[in-house]
RNA sequence: GGGCGAUUGGCUCAGUUGGUUAGAGCGCCGCCCUUACAAGGCGGAUGUCACAGGUUCGAGUCCUGUAUCGCCCACCA
């Protein structure tokens, strides 16, 4: 035989990808194009950030999407899977902004905007090349030709094409919002770039004047803050509207818990109550009258001098002014405080920022009116606001202001008290300083229409989510229609495409619209819209820059900031496929197939992606969205760099390799929301598995328990650690998949090593299963067959309803205890029995062929290596004659998928099979428990109806081949030996003959245990069906099951009293 | 504060619409380097299914409450 190899007894998973990623990208095989013969199915990758590498999280949703792609494109799909990345802005940019700090002390003004932009692009290529070269690792299926970023020209086209028609519709305004500003850094942050520290600091309660009081009237307002500073900006003050009713709802609801934790004798929270109760009746005593008294004079128009800036400002009543807080009343600050925010657009009072962008005071105290509500717009009618801030405090910085404020608080007799108090401060994670809430410029688009429509494909179930549960995430983000804020002030993203018009002479004068009409008059790419509030034009432009001169005698500027990132994923399902061209890609694909994504973006960004495609593409972009569970650590901790706890899926692949990294986490990804991958180090002296705890994962070096030796960890700093080798990150959990494909590998080597007998045989043209014909089949073959068949259906439709784990495990099972541990294991009879051998052959090839095809999309590589293999050793396996007919694929990603087109499902082989894997399992279990040496044969009899003695007697030499057990008799009048161990099991009983070998006091001992067990279930079975409402009302079916089971106890009971009257004479 | 979820052997988790004696991987114990596989084979031990009620003939599974833990969102003048 020329072909004859050799194959190591381990699978080298190394080796396999090495051979087969490349082949498999060489060849073209994850390149697809439209092709009007096949259905489409399409997935887009949920695009990672530039930022950083890809993490197990990453590794997951990577496996799980490979998987669909894979198992569809062997189906007969056309199947796609656009790859790329996302730009990040936020948080990419901040990346290189430390970096540039860090290495060379300059912040990114210093280098400008050009300069800075060009070092992200160079950190987004570097980060690219390395989240691609993960992915490829990891062996999925992309289309590699048809990679995208979000900031490249196409995406481009996409987030300008729909910024135009969106502002053409009206659908994008300007409006402002508060935002998270970092003084020192100048810039705005992201929520999570902000640690929330507890700082020690003090309530100041301040007397506002009540203007011309009446009477009756209160002659001051009392409010307190903990930054007096910010009063400057004060534009109202808040107290409840029904601030009785309110104490009321409090109450009762107080003394309800109350009511409940004394009837359930919760003391602890009893005596909180309690306390909590006296409190608030105190407070009613106290306040009450007050805040209805203020409510009054609230609803009364009255006004309040805000002392300091000496300007009126009125009393309102809302209900974020809670009577049981403070003082009762809050004073009002909406450029300043996000609660106040809201409560100043309710309440239609001015916005005054204070602030300038340095965190200095400003003189001219910008006043602002949000036009969402239409109120008043306050600067025609309030010019004397322009002097809000005293000159005096100009320039200072907040902080300082406050004290200098507090002292003429205090010097006016304005300052009641000061208490001492503990709070929370938002402080930046980059400047380490406090951040201001600052209110800007910002883009929104109106989301009320647009939400309503992403709602709507949910509800009527044009787009599924599963698991369903998370549908509630989506709609009830949504049913908010908050308008969605789309500027960032960043430099990295996609320029807001909005030129603004400067006078020549520097005046505040603006064109007349017939100048636009005019300059722009055969250009339908450039729209305009007048902002009432600016007193300026707005003008869009669909593509490319508009020329400064573009509008003769004027010059035109263009928006500073950028889009959020948010808005160019949005449009990743159809803007990857070409849109707005109606390119072919777009017609053939869109919609796509499925989306596979975590559960935090699921309102950031499934559903704007399914509002954009609705609105650009007139379709969902989807219609089924499948959210996998967070990988967390063995604390219940979401991984991450910063603790330390974060695994790198390559050293895992390094270690275990790709298919049991992807084993590893189909095996995870149940319907639940979390689940948990316990994280050790890996001693890099010895390779034992050190386990990582809270406390050695922050440190810079740990000591291996096993080997005493010190290695590195991310931490390490000082050169004396760096010195020191480095101890990955990994997880044992990934043993498993290893260990599995191991197995799967040494039983295709099994496999082929009795098919390359002889090659002559296997490449006849009728080699395959199908020309056999069921009398050839030995019951074996048709109970695996059968198995095969039952797992792949249940295979199949599970992954297609995208339970992964269950299929995973289930297809597992099958492999390792079914085929390997059952079926092969009879087969090896069979195979070293000439006349048995060839059918026994072509059996294995078809089992291993189809398995090997199921279980390619979790575990490519292998599947590949093997299927190859198989092709030269036995080219015709597990193909029909028109399969035949066909030209062959030249790899398993294309091969047809497995479908049991012979109906070769026996439900009632199946079940027979069990007696005989119950009756060779007790016979192995008699063996073991004796001590019967291995080599050891011996002779067993089994008594039994007559029916069950016939699927027991042909699998006679199978118990020898299997047990080194001999069947002597079988059948309803079989003797049990003399001296034997029993075993008893439905319809059956066993004996062992162990004449000479037995240990009659051990058997004795697990008889009599047996024999309590039995009347203990006995007792059970008999009490439940003396019960009259059992019988009565459960269904016939499990009453009759109960009798049978009952009188199968008692039978095998007698055996056993029987088997001990045996051995006690 | 709102929403969602978890609690099952030492660890990490399965457990379909309630229905015989609750499973897996790892770990543990015993025997075996048997010619596919020691990353393996055969056998074994280990569970009051968090707690308290309820519905039901029957509850790990459904309902209510409690405790603990976690995630997401919003936030404390």
């Amino acid at each position: 035989m020329s072909e004859t190899f050799e194959l190591p007894k381990q699978y080298d998973f190394h080796s396999a990808w090495e051979k087969w990623y490349p082949w498999w990208e060489e060849n073209g095989l994850f390149h697809s194009t439209p092709n009007p013969d096949k259905k489409p199915f399409t997935i887009v990758i949920p695009p990672p950030n530039v930022t950083g590498a890809l993490h197990m999280g990453h590794a997951l949703n990577n496996t799980l999407q490979d998987i669909q792609i894979r198992m569809k494109r062997m189906q007969g799909f056309e199947a796609l899977w656009v790859p790329g990345t996302d730009h990040a802005g936020i948080a990419t940019q901040a990346m290189v902004e430390k970096k540039l700090r860090e290495e060379e002390g300059l912040t990114r003004n210093d280098i400008g905007r050009d300069a800075m932009v060009k070092r992200i692009w160079d950190w987004k290529d570097s980060f690219e090349k390395r989240i691609i070269g993960q992915l490829k690792k990891l062996s999925v299926s992309c289309d590699w030709d048809r990679l995208r970023f979000t900031l490249d020209p196409v995406c481009a086209r996409a987030v300008r094409n729909t910024f135009f028609t969106f502002f053409e519709k009206g659908l994008i305004y300007r409006g402002k919002k508060l935002v998270n500003w970092d003084t020192a850094l100048q810039t705005a942050v992201s929520d999570d770039e902000i640690n929330n520290e507890t700082h020690d600091g003090h309530f100041w309660y301040l007397k506002y004047p009540v203007i011309d009081p009446q009477e009756g009237d209160l002659e001051y307002v009392t409010v307190a803050t903990t930054r007096p500073e910010t009063m400057l900006g004060d534009t109202c003050v808040a107290c409840h509207p029904e601030p009785r009713k309110q104490l009321d709802l409090l109450e009762n609801a107080i003394r309800e818990e109350l009511a409940a934790a004394e009837a359930a004798g919760r003391d602890a929270e009893k005596a909180e109550l309690e306390a909590k109760l006296e409190t608030l009746l105190k407070r009613r005593e106290t306040h009450l009258e007050l805040l209805e008294k203020l409510a009054e004079m609230a609803k009364a128009g009255k006004k309040l001098m805000l002392p300091l800036a000496n300007r009126e400002i009125p009393l309102v009543t809302d209900i974020w002014a809670k009577p049981e807080m403070g003082t009762g009343c809050v004073k009002i600050t909406p450029a300043h405080d996000p609660n106040d925010f809201e409560v100043g657009k309710r309440a239609m009072v001015p916005f005054i920022s204070i602030m300038k962008k340095d965190g200095s005071l400003t003189a001219e105290a910008s006043v602002y009116a949000w036009d969402g509500r239409k109120f008043a717009n306050v600067t025609a009618e309030e010019p004397a606001l322009s002097r809000t801030v005293p000159e005096k405090y100009v320039g200072m910085k907040m902080l300082e202001a406050r004290e200098v404020i507090v002292a003429d608080l205090e010097a006016a007799g304005i300052l009641l008290k000061v208490e001492d108090h503990q709070h929370e401060v938002p402080v930046s994670d980059r400047s380490k300083t406090v951040i201001e809430p600052f209110l800007n410029d910002q883009w929104f688009v109106r989301m009320a229409d647009l939400a309503q429509s992403a709602m709507d494909a949910v509800t009527d179930g044009r787009v599924q989510i599963f698991p369903e549960r998370y549908a509630k995430t989506y709609l009830d983000w949504l049913s908010e229609k908050r308008d969605w804020p789309i500027g960032r002030q960043l430099w990295w993203g996609h320029r807001i495409p909005i030129w603004y018009v400067r006078a020549a002479d520097g005046s505040e004068k603006m064109p007349t619209e017939d100048e636009l009409k005019t300059a722009f008059a055969d250009r339908s790419d450039v729209k305009w819209a007048w902002d009432e509030e600016g007193k300026e034009w707005w003008i869009c432009l669909q593509d490319g820059e508009l020329a400064k001169d573009a509008l003769p005698g004027w010059e035109l500027v263009q928006d500073d900031d950028v889009l959020d990132t948010w808005f160019s994923s949005a449009l990743w399902p159809h803007s990857t496929l070409g849109w707005p061209e109606q390119t072919e890609e777009l017609k053939y694909y869109y919609p796509t197939s499925v989306l596979i994504t975590s559960r935090d973006i699921i309102t950031l960004w499934v559903a704007r992606m399914v509002l954009t495609g609705l609105q650009n593409c007139g379709e969902i972009p989807f219609p089924h969205v499948y959210i996998h569970p967070k990988i967390l650590d063995k604390y219940g901790e979401t991984m991450s760099k910063s603790k330390g706890n974060g695994i790198d899926p390559l050293d895992v692949i390094e270690k275990y390799g790709a298919d049991a990294l992807r084993l590893g986490v189909a095996w995870l990804a149940t319907d639940s929301q979390d689940v948990r991958l316990p994280v050790d180090f890996e001693c890099p002296h010895c390779g034992e598995s050190v386990e990582q705890t809270k406390e050695n994962r922050i440190r810079p070096r740990v000591k291996c328990p096993k080997c005493k030796e010190f290695f590195s960890t991310q931490w390490a700093k000082k050169e004396e650690d760096l010195a020191l080798k480095r101890g990955t990150v990994i997880s044992e959990r990934f043993e498993m998949g290893r260990n599995f494909c191991n197995k799967l590998w040494n039983a295709s080597r099994f496999a082929m090593m009795y098919l390359m007998e002889d090659l002559e045989e296997v490449s006849r043209p009728d080699y395959t299963l199908e020309p056999i014909s069921d009398d050839e089949l030995f019951m074996e073959d048709k109970w695996i067959l059968s198995r095969l068949c039952t797992m792949a259906k249940m295979f199949t439709e599970g992954i297609e309803k995208y339970d992964y784990a269950a299929c995973v495990r289930t297809l597992y099972d099958f492999t390792w205890d079914e085929f390997c541990s059952n079926y092969i294991e009879i087969a090896k009879y069979r195979l070293q029995t000439p006349e048995l051998k060839p059918v026994a052959k072509r059996v294995v090839a078809f089992v291993l062929d189809a398995l090997l095809k199921l279980w390619h999309p979790v575990i490519p590589l292998i599947t590949e290596e093997v299927w190859q293999l198989m092709a030269k050793v036995a080219p015709k396996r597990g193909l029909t004659a028109e399969d035949l007919a066909r030209e062959q694929p030249e790899s398993i990603m294309n091969a047809p998928w497995f479908v049991d087109t012979a109906n070769r499902i026996d439900p009632t082989i199946e079940a027979q099979f069990v007696v005989f894997q119950d009756v060779l399992k007790a016979v192995r279990e008699i063996r073991a428990r004796q001590n019967v040496p291995v080599k050891q044969e011996v002779k067993f009899a089994v008594k039994c109806p007559a029916e069950i003695a016939a699927l027991i007697l042909p699998m006679k030499p199978y118990f020898t081949s299997m047990a080194q057990a001999v069947l002597t008799e079988c059948g309803p009048d079989a003797k049990m030996p003399e001296l034997s161990s029993n075993a008893t099991g439905a319809n059956w009983e066993l004996g062992v003959d162990l004449e000479g070998l037995i240990d009659v006091e051990a058997e004795l001992k697990k008889n009599r245990t047996q024999r309590e067990k039995l009347l203990g279930f006995i007792a059970g079975k008999e009490k439940k069906l003396s019960n009259e409402a059992f019988t009565a009302k459960a269904p016939a079916k499990v009453v009759d099951a109960e009798r049978a089971s009952l009188a199968d106890l008692k039978a095998q009971l007698a055996a056993v009293e029987e088997a001990i009257a045996r051995l006690e004479r």
